[in-house]
DNA sequence: CACTTGACTTGAACACCGTTCACTTGGTCA
DNA sequence: TGACCAAGTGAACGGTGTTCAAGTCAAGTG
């Protein structure tokens, strides 16, 4: 049964997990999928272009909820577009710190994959849902992704912090509801 | 005359900007030196500590505000914090658009460097100055910090983008207003 | 003056990298 | 059976960061 793209990915994105992106080469990818490094360049036309669809990957991971096991009903109130920026943002964080260097990688991509896309429009969505005209959403949903970003990346560049998981999440949630009230101050309230 | 370790750090930003961070080889700065690669070696441990101090002496533009020409008198008013803030973010962010893949380098260091240290000081010293606490000003000047890197390394990275320079700062500067603003309600309204 | 010292550089090698490509394999279908 | 074609091989190519014994050369010393 031979090799298929999703196979590639597969193995890349646990290569990535156990040994980071400075060890993710062509060679060991191969070597992990009992394939010659050759053979990769069947079912992707260059490395970068496998990081881009892994870092497209791990954004997905953005995209979908936990499952809570059972189907759920409606929600009982809908949440506010606080709480939905919150959910979003929180995801990004956590999708990026659930995999080694996640966050280099995803700020590494070239083209915007098909899934940021995706992420971006839900953070315009909710905003549009508060009252923002287009551009104030857009605004909004920069904001907040540069600084997800930001502090991700810099949060998982520096693990040797000593501080617990617990009160990173904290810290974490506090600056973030700094930048919503920010929104709420200069684009929901004019 | 013997090269210098600050001959090769101005000799690798000089090749960042022509070249580009990928094209930042040993081999490509030793010949601009007029050297051989492995010379490079006696001035720098490693090619990642030649890196850091490069990144280090980027930031190091961020520190030092750009000289007017003459002494200049005491400022007629104090600057307000929120002013100190837009003008400390867009320094970081003008000494990290005036390299070539400056936001990738300065972002990818792995210890935090001196100027790095005082530039955040800075940072901290202004949200003082408007009566934060010691914990509020370490937050907030995380949360400036987080969205500039955030904001600079998107836009950097995405050059192709057909707007002009001067509606690039425009938004840099909206968006940047949205996260003082989120600064002023959360942390020094209390 | 000859001689040593030490900063600095060379030249060659090492192991590894991403990528290419002519060639082989093995299964599917007519 | 034979043709086709997706998939993989093996070997190479040029390039990378890094190491290190050996060399160079100016400054300092007796």
């Amino acid at each position: 049964m031979p090799l298929r793209q999703a196979d590639v990915l597969q193995g890349a994105l646990e290569l990535l997990d156990e040994a980071g992106l400075d060890e993710l080469t062509t060679r060991r990818l191969a070597q992990r999928l009992g394939v010659r490094a050759g053979a990769l360049y069947w079912h992707y036309p260059s490395k970068a272009a496998l990081l881009d669809a892994l870092a497209d990957r791990i954004i997905g991971e953005m995209l979908t909820p936990p499952s809570t096991g059972r189907p759920d009903a409606a929600p009982a109130t809908e949440p506010d577009w606080a709480d939905r920026l919150r959910e979003l943002a929180g995801r990004a964080r956590a999708a990026m710190l659930a995999h080694r260097d996640g966050a280099r990688l995803v700020v590494s991509f070239t083209a915007p994959p098909p899934n940021a896309v995706a992420y971006f429009g839900s953070l315009i969505d909710a905003l549009r849902s508060a009252g923002a005209d287009a551009p104030a959403a857009h605004l909004g949903a920069d904001v907040v992704t540069s600084f997800v970003n930001g502090y991700t990346l810099e949060e998982q560049a520096r693990q040797a912090a000593v501080i617990s998981p617990e009160q990173r999440d904290a810290t974490f949630l506090l600056e973030l509801d700094i930048v919503i009230a920010g929104i709420r101050a200069r684009l929901l309230r004019d």
